[in-house]
DNA sequence: TGACATAGTCACCGGCTGGTGACAAAAGAG
DNA sequence: CTCTTTTGTCACCAGCCGGTGACTATGTCA
């Protein structure tokens, strides 16, 4: 009795290491996806990938470090290249105002192509825990590349560039991780591209009224 | 033995309804406080109000009823007088770029005035669920408030305020909800007054700089 | 062949969850 | 005084959860 699991381990001929851990992993996505991050358990993602949940104790320490183990295998996080719009001395030749605007506009598709990044990171926000720890380091390490790509230290000082930078970055993340969650905000349909474009363009429209007033000077 | 809390209420010379079910509304705060909207279930609030758990199915028909009587008890959700500054009058006679950012701060105030509230906006952004559907309500109908109290719709057409709408309140949602999380979000300290200063600053720069642009239209 | 490490299964633990049915004690009504 | 309703307690249910120890099956190497 109870032997689906088995059997179906047995008809692959299981005994493989590399293979186990690959279905462990996979399993995590295919449930992220499913149930989100709440469903996330040890048992439901060994009963997920149709083995036992003694295995992520074994190859992965714990949750965390299964957790950490798909962060790393996915492309979780975007890279710097990425943000940059696929050209890094394109980007950097651009002016200080269109660094920024077209930044923010790159981080946002970015995580937009990445539900189940969005998934993990709804939780971040919310609850930093001992399971989401790990993920941290991913994100921090970003951070601090994205800062010194957009080179925003050498800014006109008389606009408060970080709390600029806060405001932007935070509706980005409240606007991204909730599309998955709702459709309308605030008027806005997230399910759709030309309300998304809209909300691209305000960011951009934003960065530039702020920093550019009235055609000012600005690098 | 495991008389505890059966004693105490004895002592109370309990038999009291009303006082009942006011303790169990209380039980939900204190533990909304102590340990963040996950702890808050039947188990866990009977144990913390001393009293039975049937009682929540009894008095309030199950726990999203009992959040819900919690909602309606305290002041979960700020009102439009308070969104309007305390004096409707008088913010309705300001120009309607004022009317924006002065609302939108008042709002941000509103929202770090209540961690209580905080902490399950929090929890509805992430995942709308069975138990904090009722509290929708609340919400939807202080939007409409909102709205129809900075009258938006009287606005120059040539910007997409619905737009600007959407990534000011997505900025300021997730500022006041991830301030009682972290400490620092992109450079800034959200525990320092000082620095909420300056994201307050901001949001009413970004208003009026999109809105009326080099000392532009704008009624 | 036999010894040994690895891969994987299974049964079990304590503790929690939401939920229910049976019952005691108090208050009130006639 | 009795009978009924209300208030509250308690015991129990099935089903999860994370975690562990004991086991078997398979392969490898001498």
């Amino acid at each position: 009795m109870v032997r689906r699991n088995a059997q179906a381990n047995r008809d692959n001929r299981g005994r493989d290491r590399e293979e186990s851990r690959k279905r462990l992993i996979e399993a995590v996505g295919t449930l992220l996806a499913k149930k989100g991050f709440q469903a996330v358990g040890v048992n439901a993602v060994a009963r997920e990938a149709g083995l036992d949940k003694v295995l992520i104790y074994r190859y992965f320490d714990g949750l965390p470090g299964l957790l950490s183990a798909f962060a790393a295998e996915c492309d979780f996080w975007p890279s710097t290249t990425e943000l940059a719009g696929g050209d890094v001395e394109a980007f950097r030749a651009l002016p200080v105002v269109e660094r920024i605007a077209v930044g923010v506009q790159n981080y946002m598709r970015a995580l937009r192509r990445r539900p189940l990044t969005l998934e993990i990171l709804a939780w971040m926000f919310l609850e930093p825990s001992e399971a989401t720890r790990e993920l941290d380091a991913f994100r921090e390490r970003a951070g601090k590349g994205l800062l010194e790509l957009a080179d925003v230290a050498a800014m006109d000082a008389s606009v408060d560039v970080a709390a600029l930078m806060a405001v932007i970055g935070a509706a980005a993340n409240h606007l991204c991780t909730r599309a998955g969650k709702i459709r309308r905000f605030a008027g806005m349909d997230l399910s759709s591209d030309e309300d998304w474009r809209r909300l691209e363009t305000m960011m951009a429209d934003i960065v530039k009224a702020v920093l550019a007033p009235a055609g000012g000077p600005a690098t």
